[in-house]
DNA sequence: GCTTGATACTATGATTATCATAGTTACGAT
DNA sequence: ATCGTAACTATGATAATCATAGTATCAAGC
Protein backbone atom coordinates (compact mmCIF):
# COMPACT_ATOMS: atom_id res chain seq x y z
CA UNK A 1 0.00 0.00 0.00
CA UNK A 2 0.87 3.48 -0.57
CA UNK A 3 2.31 4.98 3.19
CA UNK A 4 -0.10 5.21 5.36
CA UNK A 5 -1.37 8.85 6.87
CA UNK A 6 0.47 10.23 9.50
CA UNK A 7 -1.30 10.31 12.54
CA UNK A 8 1.17 11.66 14.89
CA UNK A 9 0.83 15.15 14.75
CA UNK A 10 -2.39 15.76 15.96
CA UNK A 11 -3.51 17.28 19.05
CA UNK A 12 -5.70 14.30 20.02
CA UNK A 13 -4.04 12.35 22.63
CA UNK A 14 -5.77 9.08 21.11
CA UNK A 15 -4.39 9.24 17.74
CA UNK A 16 -0.86 9.88 18.94
CA UNK A 17 -1.41 6.25 20.71
CA UNK A 18 -3.32 4.81 17.70
CA UNK A 19 -0.38 5.27 15.72
CA UNK A 20 1.82 3.23 16.96
CA UNK A 21 -0.77 0.75 18.96
CA UNK A 22 -3.10 0.13 16.40
CA UNK A 23 -1.10 -2.68 15.60
CA UNK A 24 -1.37 -6.36 16.16
CA UNK A 25 2.17 -7.06 16.04
CA UNK A 26 3.20 -4.03 18.84
CA UNK A 27 0.15 -5.19 21.07
CA UNK A 28 1.23 -8.94 21.19
CA UNK A 29 4.88 -8.14 21.90
CA UNK A 30 3.66 -5.97 24.23
CA UNK A 31 1.78 -8.82 26.08
CA UNK A 32 4.47 -11.21 25.59
CA UNK A 33 7.11 -8.36 27.72
CA UNK A 34 4.60 -8.04 30.24
CA UNK A 35 4.54 -11.23 31.05
CA UNK A 36 8.26 -11.09 31.46
CA UNK A 37 9.31 -13.41 28.09
CA UNK A 38 12.40 -11.05 27.64
CA UNK A 39 14.34 -12.90 24.86
CA UNK A 40 13.66 -12.63 20.77
CA UNK A 41 12.86 -16.48 20.28
CA UNK A 42 10.34 -16.34 22.98
CA UNK A 43 8.52 -13.33 22.07
CA UNK A 44 8.51 -14.46 18.24
CA UNK A 45 7.02 -17.81 19.74
CA UNK A 46 4.57 -16.28 21.98
CA UNK A 47 2.91 -13.98 19.70
CA UNK A 48 3.35 -16.43 16.73
CA UNK A 49 4.64 -13.85 13.96
CA UNK A 50 7.44 -13.70 11.49
CA UNK A 51 10.94 -12.56 12.95
CA UNK A 52 10.95 -10.15 10.41
CA UNK A 53 7.86 -8.36 12.12
CA UNK A 54 9.33 -8.73 15.55
CA UNK A 55 12.35 -7.49 14.76
CA UNK A 56 11.38 -4.22 13.02
CA UNK A 57 8.59 -3.77 15.48
CA UNK A 58 11.14 -4.16 18.82
CA UNK A 59 13.57 -1.49 16.71
CA UNK A 60 10.61 0.83 16.68
CA UNK A 61 9.78 0.60 20.04
CA UNK A 62 12.99 1.06 21.46
CA UNK A 63 13.19 4.54 19.03
CA UNK A 64 10.16 5.41 20.91
CA UNK A 65 12.01 4.38 24.25
CA UNK A 66 8.95 2.33 25.13
CA UNK A 67 11.28 -0.70 25.00
CA UNK A 68 14.82 -1.15 26.01
CA UNK A 69 17.62 -3.62 24.94
CA UNK A 70 19.50 -5.07 27.51
CA UNK A 71 22.49 -7.83 27.15
CA UNK A 72 21.75 -10.61 29.31
CA UNK A 73 25.31 -12.51 28.85
CA UNK A 74 28.75 -11.83 27.07
CA UNK A 75 29.88 -14.29 24.93
CA UNK A 76 28.07 -14.91 23.30
CA UNK A 77 26.90 -11.08 22.90
CA UNK A 78 22.84 -12.13 23.68
CA UNK A 79 20.55 -9.20 24.05
CA UNK A 80 17.42 -9.02 25.67
CA UNK A 81 14.56 -6.67 25.85
CA UNK A 82 13.19 -4.80 28.64
CA UNK A 83 10.06 -2.36 29.20
CA UNK A 84 11.01 1.06 30.26
CA UNK A 85 8.71 3.20 32.68
CA UNK A 86 7.11 4.52 29.48
CA UNK A 87 6.74 1.02 28.23
CA UNK A 88 5.54 -0.16 31.65
CA UNK A 89 2.87 2.56 31.53
CA UNK A 90 0.95 0.75 28.63
CA UNK A 91 0.14 -1.53 31.29
CA UNK A 92 -3.36 0.20 32.02
CA UNK A 93 -4.18 -0.35 28.17
CA UNK A 94 -3.39 -4.01 28.16
CA UNK A 95 -5.28 -4.47 31.49
CA UNK A 96 -8.33 -3.02 30.10
CA UNK A 97 -8.18 -4.65 26.88
CA UNK A 98 -8.09 -7.68 28.56
CA UNK A 99 -11.23 -6.54 30.48
CA UNK A 100 -13.10 -6.14 27.90
CA UNK A 101 -12.51 -9.70 26.37
CA UNK A 102 -13.54 -10.88 29.63
CA UNK A 103 -16.74 -9.63 29.04
CA UNK A 104 -17.51 -9.56 25.63
CA UNK A 105 -15.08 -11.98 23.27
CA UNK A 106 -14.95 -15.16 24.57
CA UNK A 107 -12.79 -17.89 23.89
CA UNK A 108 -13.19 -21.26 21.34
CA UNK A 109 -14.62 -23.24 24.19
CA UNK A 110 -14.55 -21.50 27.49
CA UNK A 111 -14.45 -21.93 31.03
CA UNK A 112 -12.54 -23.77 33.49
CA UNK A 113 -12.15 -19.96 35.77
CA UNK A 114 -13.98 -17.13 35.56
CA UNK A 115 -11.42 -15.20 33.85
CA UNK A 116 -8.51 -16.41 31.74
CA UNK A 117 -6.34 -14.27 33.25
CA UNK A 118 -7.55 -13.26 37.07
CA UNK A 119 -5.50 -10.25 38.61
CA UNK A 120 -4.84 -9.54 42.08
CA UNK A 121 -4.15 -6.10 43.40
CA UNK A 122 -0.82 -6.91 45.61
CA UNK A 123 -1.66 -4.12 47.73
CA UNK A 124 -4.48 -5.31 49.29
CA UNK A 125 -5.37 -8.83 47.67
CA UNK A 126 -8.69 -8.19 46.23
CA UNK A 127 -9.27 -9.23 42.80
CA UNK A 128 -9.32 -5.64 40.76
CA UNK A 129 -12.26 -7.27 38.52
CA UNK A 130 -13.19 -5.99 34.76
CA UNK A 131 -13.96 -2.48 35.44
CA UNK A 132 -12.37 1.08 36.25
CA UNK A 133 -13.69 3.69 38.20
CA UNK A 134 -13.11 7.08 39.51
CA UNK A 135 -10.45 8.16 41.78
CA UNK A 136 -12.39 10.80 43.90
CA UNK A 137 -16.05 8.50 44.35
CA UNK A 138 -14.95 5.49 43.61
CA UNK A 139 -18.40 5.33 41.06
CA UNK A 140 -18.01 2.57 37.96
CA UNK A 141 -16.39 4.38 34.88
CA UNK A 142 -17.66 4.38 31.32
CA UNK A 143 -19.41 5.45 28.68
CA UNK A 144 -21.36 8.39 29.37
CA UNK A 145 -19.97 8.70 33.01
CA UNK A 146 -17.85 11.29 31.73
CA UNK A 147 -17.83 14.57 30.47
CA UNK A 148 -15.28 15.31 27.64
CA UNK A 149 -13.94 19.13 27.48
CA UNK A 150 -11.60 19.73 24.22
CA UNK A 151 -8.31 22.03 24.58
CA UNK A 152 -8.74 25.03 22.65
CA UNK A 153 -6.49 23.96 20.22
CA UNK A 154 -7.60 20.26 19.62
CA UNK A 155 -11.16 21.71 19.07
CA UNK A 156 -9.73 23.86 16.67
CA UNK A 157 -8.52 20.83 14.89
CA UNK A 158 -11.50 18.42 14.91
CA UNK A 159 -13.57 21.37 13.54
CA UNK A 160 -11.06 21.99 10.85
CA UNK A 161 -11.49 18.25 9.81
CA UNK A 162 -15.26 18.87 9.25
CA UNK A 163 -15.49 21.77 7.33
CA UNK A 164 -15.85 21.31 3.34
CA UNK B 1 0.65 -9.76 2.44
CA UNK B 2 -0.53 -13.28 3.16
CA UNK B 3 -3.54 -13.87 5.34
CA UNK B 4 -2.02 -12.71 8.70
CA UNK B 5 -2.09 -15.07 11.20
CA UNK B 6 -5.25 -16.06 13.14
CA UNK B 7 -5.13 -14.79 16.86
CA UNK B 8 -8.92 -15.24 17.67
CA UNK B 9 -9.00 -19.04 18.78
CA UNK B 10 -6.62 -17.89 22.15
CA UNK B 11 -7.81 -18.15 25.63
CA UNK B 12 -5.54 -14.92 25.78
CA UNK B 13 -8.40 -12.34 26.05
CA UNK B 14 -5.74 -9.64 25.27
CA UNK B 15 -4.77 -11.69 21.65
CA UNK B 16 -8.68 -11.51 21.16
CA UNK B 17 -9.17 -7.89 21.26
CA UNK B 18 -5.70 -7.29 19.73
CA UNK B 19 -7.68 -8.79 16.92
CA UNK B 20 -9.37 -6.19 16.10
CA UNK B 21 -8.64 -3.24 18.11
CA UNK B 22 -4.93 -3.88 16.90
CA UNK B 23 -6.09 -1.51 13.93
CA UNK B 24 -5.40 1.74 12.81
CA UNK B 25 -8.19 2.67 11.11
CA UNK B 26 -10.70 0.41 13.85
CA UNK B 27 -9.42 2.87 17.01
CA UNK B 28 -10.10 6.32 14.92
CA UNK B 29 -13.23 5.04 13.71
CA UNK B 30 -14.31 4.29 17.35
CA UNK B 31 -12.99 7.64 18.30
CA UNK B 32 -14.98 9.53 16.10
CA UNK B 33 -18.21 7.53 17.09
CA UNK B 34 -17.39 7.89 21.03
CA UNK B 35 -17.29 12.03 19.95
CA UNK B 36 -20.88 11.32 18.28
CA UNK B 37 -19.49 11.71 14.73
CA UNK B 38 -22.35 8.64 13.50
CA UNK B 39 -22.97 9.87 9.90
CA UNK B 40 -19.93 8.15 7.05
CA UNK B 41 -18.38 11.46 5.93
CA UNK B 42 -18.22 12.27 9.31
CA UNK B 43 -16.13 9.53 10.20
CA UNK B 44 -14.25 9.75 7.38
CA UNK B 45 -13.47 13.45 7.44
CA UNK B 46 -12.75 13.19 11.21
CA UNK B 47 -10.11 9.91 10.68
CA UNK B 48 -8.90 11.09 7.56
CA UNK B 49 -9.04 7.48 6.07
CA UNK B 50 -10.29 6.38 2.75
CA UNK B 51 -13.72 5.83 2.32
CA UNK B 52 -13.49 2.08 0.90
CA UNK B 53 -11.34 1.56 4.64
CA UNK B 54 -14.09 3.11 6.62
CA UNK B 55 -16.92 1.09 4.94
CA UNK B 56 -14.72 -2.14 5.06
CA UNK B 57 -14.22 -1.29 9.20
CA UNK B 58 -17.84 -0.28 9.65
CA UNK B 59 -18.93 -3.50 7.97
CA UNK B 60 -16.56 -5.74 10.48
CA UNK B 61 -17.29 -3.77 13.46
CA UNK B 62 -21.42 -4.37 13.05
CA UNK B 63 -20.99 -8.06 12.20
CA UNK B 64 -18.91 -8.16 15.90
CA UNK B 65 -21.56 -6.70 17.40
CA UNK B 66 -19.88 -3.35 18.28
CA UNK B 67 -21.42 -1.18 16.06
CA UNK B 68 -25.37 -1.06 14.97
CA UNK B 69 -26.18 0.94 11.63
CA UNK B 70 -29.67 2.90 11.80
CA UNK B 71 -31.37 5.01 9.37
CA UNK B 72 -31.82 8.30 10.28
CA UNK B 73 -33.86 9.32 7.24
CA UNK B 74 -35.81 8.07 4.50
CA UNK B 75 -35.97 9.85 1.46
CA UNK B 76 -33.34 9.27 0.49
CA UNK B 77 -32.33 6.22 3.30
CA UNK B 78 -29.54 7.34 5.02
CA UNK B 79 -28.13 5.63 7.64
CA UNK B 80 -25.88 6.77 10.72
CA UNK B 81 -23.62 4.35 13.04
CA UNK B 82 -24.13 4.20 16.88
CA UNK B 83 -22.28 1.90 19.63
CA UNK B 84 -23.84 -0.91 20.84
CA UNK B 85 -23.31 -1.90 24.22
CA UNK B 86 -20.96 -4.21 23.76
CA UNK B 87 -19.06 -0.92 21.55
CA UNK B 88 -19.88 1.34 24.65
CA UNK B 89 -17.87 -0.87 26.82
CA UNK B 90 -14.67 0.01 24.39
CA UNK B 91 -14.52 3.24 26.20
CA UNK B 92 -12.34 1.84 29.00
CA UNK B 93 -9.90 1.31 26.35
CA UNK B 94 -9.89 4.31 24.52
CA UNK B 95 -9.78 6.52 27.49
CA UNK B 96 -6.81 4.66 28.86
CA UNK B 97 -5.05 5.24 25.66
CA UNK B 98 -5.65 8.68 26.15
CA UNK B 99 -4.53 8.95 29.37
CA UNK B 100 -0.93 7.08 27.97
CA UNK B 101 -0.39 10.02 25.31
CA UNK B 102 -1.42 12.93 27.39
CA UNK B 103 1.74 11.52 29.65
CA UNK B 104 3.79 10.21 27.56
CA UNK B 105 3.03 11.21 23.90
CA UNK B 106 3.22 14.91 23.64
CA UNK B 107 1.36 16.76 20.68
CA UNK B 108 3.51 18.93 18.19
CA UNK B 109 3.62 22.13 20.14
CA UNK B 110 1.28 21.81 23.13
CA UNK B 111 0.06 23.48 25.33
CA UNK B 112 -2.77 25.79 26.32
CA UNK B 113 -4.22 23.42 28.31
CA UNK B 114 -3.13 21.03 31.47
CA UNK B 115 -5.03 17.86 29.17
CA UNK B 116 -5.49 17.86 25.06
CA UNK B 117 -9.07 16.17 26.60
CA UNK B 118 -9.97 16.54 30.14
CA UNK B 119 -12.78 14.24 31.71
CA UNK B 120 -14.68 15.28 34.36
CA UNK B 121 -16.96 12.51 35.94
CA UNK B 122 -20.63 13.25 35.76
CA UNK B 123 -21.44 12.07 38.97
CA UNK B 124 -19.51 13.38 41.41
CA UNK B 125 -17.61 16.44 39.44
CA UNK B 126 -13.82 15.51 39.69
CA UNK B 127 -11.46 15.38 37.02
CA UNK B 128 -10.28 11.84 37.16
CA UNK B 129 -7.72 12.70 35.76
CA UNK B 130 -5.09 9.24 33.96
CA UNK B 131 -4.62 6.88 36.41
CA UNK B 132 -6.50 3.92 36.90
CA UNK B 133 -7.53 2.79 40.47
CA UNK B 134 -7.91 -0.28 42.82
CA UNK B 135 -11.55 -0.53 43.28
CA UNK B 136 -11.57 -1.82 46.64
CA UNK B 137 -8.48 0.18 48.28
CA UNK B 138 -8.62 2.89 46.19
CA UNK B 139 -4.68 2.77 45.34
CA UNK B 140 -3.40 3.23 41.82
CA UNK B 141 -3.06 0.21 39.56
CA UNK B 142 -0.27 -0.51 36.69
CA UNK B 143 2.62 -2.22 35.75
CA UNK B 144 3.75 -5.09 38.88
CA UNK B 145 0.86 -3.56 41.36
CA UNK B 146 -1.00 -6.64 40.20
CA UNK B 147 -0.38 -10.46 40.38
CA UNK B 148 -1.81 -12.27 37.45
CA UNK B 149 -2.96 -15.88 37.92
CA UNK B 150 -3.90 -18.20 34.52
CA UNK B 151 -6.42 -20.00 33.96
CA UNK B 152 -5.44 -23.82 33.20
CA UNK B 153 -5.99 -23.57 29.62
CA UNK B 154 -4.38 -20.37 28.99
CA UNK B 155 -1.38 -21.62 30.90
CA UNK B 156 -1.57 -24.63 28.84
CA UNK B 157 -1.44 -22.91 25.86
CA UNK B 158 1.48 -20.30 26.65
CA UNK B 159 3.59 -23.43 27.29
CA UNK B 160 3.10 -25.51 24.66
CA UNK B 161 4.07 -22.12 22.05
CA UNK B 162 7.67 -22.16 23.98
CA UNK B 163 8.14 -25.57 23.78
CA UNK B 164 10.37 -26.22 20.55
C1' DG C 1 -36.79 18.59 -16.76
C1' DC C 2 -32.11 19.49 -16.29
C1' DT C 3 -28.47 20.64 -13.56
C1' DT C 4 -26.35 21.12 -9.07
C1' DG C 5 -25.54 19.44 -4.50
C1' DA C 6 -25.49 16.30 -0.67
C1' DT C 7 -24.71 11.69 1.24
C1' DA C 8 -23.00 7.19 1.12
C1' DC C 9 -20.68 4.52 -0.61
C1' DT C 10 -17.89 1.18 -4.68
C1' DA C 11 -14.11 0.47 -8.31
C1' DT C 12 -9.43 0.72 -10.04
C1' DG C 13 -4.51 0.53 -10.20
C1' DA C 14 -0.21 1.60 -7.74
C1' DT C 15 2.36 0.83 -3.72
C1' DT C 16 3.78 -1.30 0.54
C1' DA C 17 3.39 -4.38 4.63
C1' DT C 18 3.33 -8.98 6.03
C1' DC C 19 3.91 -13.79 5.51
C1' DA C 20 6.39 -18.36 5.10
C1' DT C 21 10.62 -20.10 4.35
C1' DA C 22 15.34 -20.20 4.22
C1' DG C 23 19.82 -18.36 5.24
C1' DT C 24 23.45 -15.92 8.22
C1' DT C 25 26.49 -14.89 12.17
C1' DA C 26 28.71 -15.91 16.42
C1' DC C 27 29.81 -18.72 19.71
C1' DG C 28 29.89 -23.23 22.98
C1' DA C 29 29.83 -27.94 23.41
C1' DT C 30 30.66 -32.75 21.89
C1' DA D 1 34.87 -30.53 12.84
C1' DT D 2 30.18 -30.89 13.20
C1' DC D 3 26.03 -29.85 15.83
C1' DG D 4 23.23 -26.80 18.53
C1' DT D 5 21.45 -22.37 20.20
C1' DA D 6 20.18 -17.57 19.90
C1' DA D 7 19.24 -13.66 17.31
C1' DC D 8 18.43 -12.08 13.76
C1' DT D 9 18.36 -10.82 7.99
C1' DA D 10 17.03 -11.89 3.02
C1' DT D 11 13.83 -13.26 -0.56
C1' DG D 12 9.74 -13.66 -3.23
C1' DA D 13 4.67 -14.17 -3.06
C1' DT D 14 0.46 -12.25 -1.56
C1' DA D 15 -2.73 -9.12 0.55
C1' DA D 16 -4.01 -4.62 2.62
C1' DT D 17 -4.10 0.30 1.98
C1' DC D 18 -3.89 4.53 -0.47
C1' DA D 19 -5.33 8.31 -3.76
C1' DT D 20 -8.39 9.21 -7.09
C1' DA D 21 -12.39 8.76 -9.57
C1' DG D 22 -16.92 7.05 -10.27
C1' DT D 23 -21.89 5.39 -9.08
C1' DA D 24 -26.56 5.70 -6.91
C1' DT D 25 -30.39 8.14 -4.89
C1' DC D 26 -32.92 11.72 -3.96
C1' DA D 27 -34.09 17.18 -3.09
C1' DA D 28 -34.09 21.65 -4.56
C1' DG D 29 -33.42 25.47 -7.71
C1' DC D 30 -33.77 27.47 -12.37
Amino acid sequence: MPARTKLSDTFCPLGRTAEFLGDRAVILILRELFFKSARFDAITRGTGLGPQLVSARLKMLEQHDVVERRPYQQRPLRYAYHLTPKGQDLFDILYVMRNWAEKWAYAPQEVEADYAVQYLHRGCGADVGTEIHCPQCGERLGFGTVKAVLSPALARERLAKQAV
